[in-house]
DNA sequence: TTGTAGGCGTTATCAA
DNA sequence: TTGATAACGCCTACAA
């Protein structure tokens, strides 16, 4: 690998001239520039951004810490929020905390210790100090630690509300909501109030079952959708916190005798891509993914920047009024 | 952000004291030692990775470049290739393509000049050249570019043959084959390839349809299928190269009014998770794809500290029989 | 057992 | 318009 000191020398001008040259600062000769220009390809020469990000002290790395890439909608945020940094010439380090708060702990400081230009946490298994005190730029996505940390969460009520709705205006008398933990402080549980809220404002009768939100363990559906079937025999009605559980949840439903949408609606949330390459495609609340990952990104930059930026970023979700409703 | 040099003075020794204690090198005495721990806790200090990464000339990261982790076979692999990167100590650097060659090659710099300890192709739109001469441990996911670069892939060829002799044996008489562009010389053609061969032993009549592989217009599968079932209303067998593909072959037979496997079998390949989502659930081969994850990890490790190792590395697929065959 | 000094590849400051 | 030099934060000879 060729370095500055190399074209310098062999250009015959000093490395301060390479490097003006290359940053486009300063006045140089057009004679002296194109005779860099012509070294540098001769060498082929590429500057180290390592030694750059050490004097600059940034890397211009974004991380991004999630539950688990192999989660669809991870997947899509992940890819979102490449697309944003690369625009912005930033690169994306992945980070999976698999929901494990040591591992989570240590991507962190990794990060820290890299000089990452923010973090975009979507993953929350430490405590709210851990975020507090990490003294760079950070996002969270559905989570609201304080008044610091600004935040990007869908609106959550609203989709609750919208589910719920949808389902009583179809008829729905008995109506089962199949959330994660509800203990986590999660924005995400705004969609369980929601649908309380409109559950009692209606009158109707209705089920909560909390999950583990165990991105992994997708068994545990099958057998929570099991049991609901079993014990609720006259349920017409779910509303699932997720697109996979949705999923798991018409399949429980078909396998159980049901008809889908005669019998039994059933609406997801997310309006992740899967849905789509099945059939029936299942009815969801799509949550502006990519919106969500372009303001991340932005929100990092912005910080990074010392610009001024909003803390409170709620985005509308959307109705995909499908074939399970 | 403290230095060596800060916790050097307050602890009243040299920083090369301080380095020696932080990673474990030469002798020090038990007092020095102990004192320089509880100095760099007390001023919180972690070693700047990015200086060290300069004098080492090497990151510890690992570049993946895929087409997109929004597509699920992708996704799954990069949660593989992290958690056995995180194992050994390295960083996983996400870079989606997007099958634009100018994005691939500029990623492909941009990880060069980043020091990277090497970089997993999982993308491929550039010419040989363009991956024989970049001089930096390198391996490439079901393709083979020359003798020297490591790659990995299942066995296409053995997954073809158990995919189209599943097909035959289960009595399909006109079988019908969605693969990517042939032209592209991937190994996953190998699938094709037994596909034909096959067919051909058993005196099969069949068609082979070559999609784009474009991952992100899933509506020409839609296209393609409905195409396909109207031109040769007799087909009794589908052997899609991709689950998602295989789910939008089910999606169109249902709506053509044909039942599966009644009517029309299935087959996928690769093994998704998000097949056992749905009902039915589709048969497909599966590809070990925490295994090719981790592979990748150890070839780039190997290649980096110069250790031996494996250019071939075909790995076995599985077949999974489900609902659809 | 500990310290001094030089260098990793850049960029910024100050002179020339 | 160009060049010498000092950082950036760390590690590793070599010396003491």
């Amino acid at each position: 690998m060729a370095t500055i000191h190399d074209v310098a020398l062999k250009a015959g001008v000093s490395v301060t001239t390479v490097s003006r040259v290359m940053n486009n600062r300063g006045y140089i000769s057009e004679r002296t520039r194109s005779k860099v220009f012509q070294t540098m390809e001769e060498l082929n020469y590429h500057p180290n951004e390592i030694a750059r990000s050490l004097l600059r002290k940034r890397s211009n790395v974004i991380g991004l810490i999630i539950p688990a890439v192999s989660h669809p909608f991870f997947a899509e945020l992940a890819n979102h929020v490449e697309y944003y940094a690369y625009q912005s010439g930033c690169k994306v380090l992945l980070c999976n905390s698999q929901l494990d708060p040591v591992k989570e702990k240590e991507y962190i400081d990794m990060l820290k210790r890299n000089m990452v230009d923010g973090i975009v946490m979507g993953s929350h298994t430490l405590e709210v100090d851990a975020y507090r005190n990490l003294h760079s730029p950070i996002v969270t996505i559905d989570r609201r630690i304080d008044e610091d940390i600004p935040y990007i969460s869908s609106d959550n009520y609203a989709g609750g509300r919208l589910a719920a709705e949808l389902l009583i205006s179809k008829g729905c008398r008995k109506i089962a909501h199949i959330c994660g933990n509800l203990t986590l402080n999660l924005l995400a549980n705004n969609r369980s109030m929601a649908f309380r809220d409109v559950m009692l404002e209606h009158g109707i009768e209705n089920v909560v079952i909390q999950t583990d939100m165990n991105v992994f363990d997708h068994d545990q559906y099958g057998r929570i959708i099991g049991k609901l079937l079993r014990e609720h025999e006259d349920i017409d009605g779910i509303f699932a916190t997720s697109d996979i559980i949705a999923a798991y949840a018409l399949k429980g439903c078909t396998q159980a005798g049901k008809r889908v949408p005669e019998d039994i609606r059933i609406i997801g949330y997310d309006g992740i891509g899967a849905v789509s390459w099945f059939e029936p495609e299942i009815s969801s609340i799509r949550q502006p993914i990519s919106e969500i990952g372009r303001l991340a990104v932005e929100l990092i930059r912005k910080q990074r920047d010392g610009e001024p930026f909003e803390r409170e970023n709620i985005l509308p979700v959307e109705l995909m009024e499908r074939s399970t409703t």
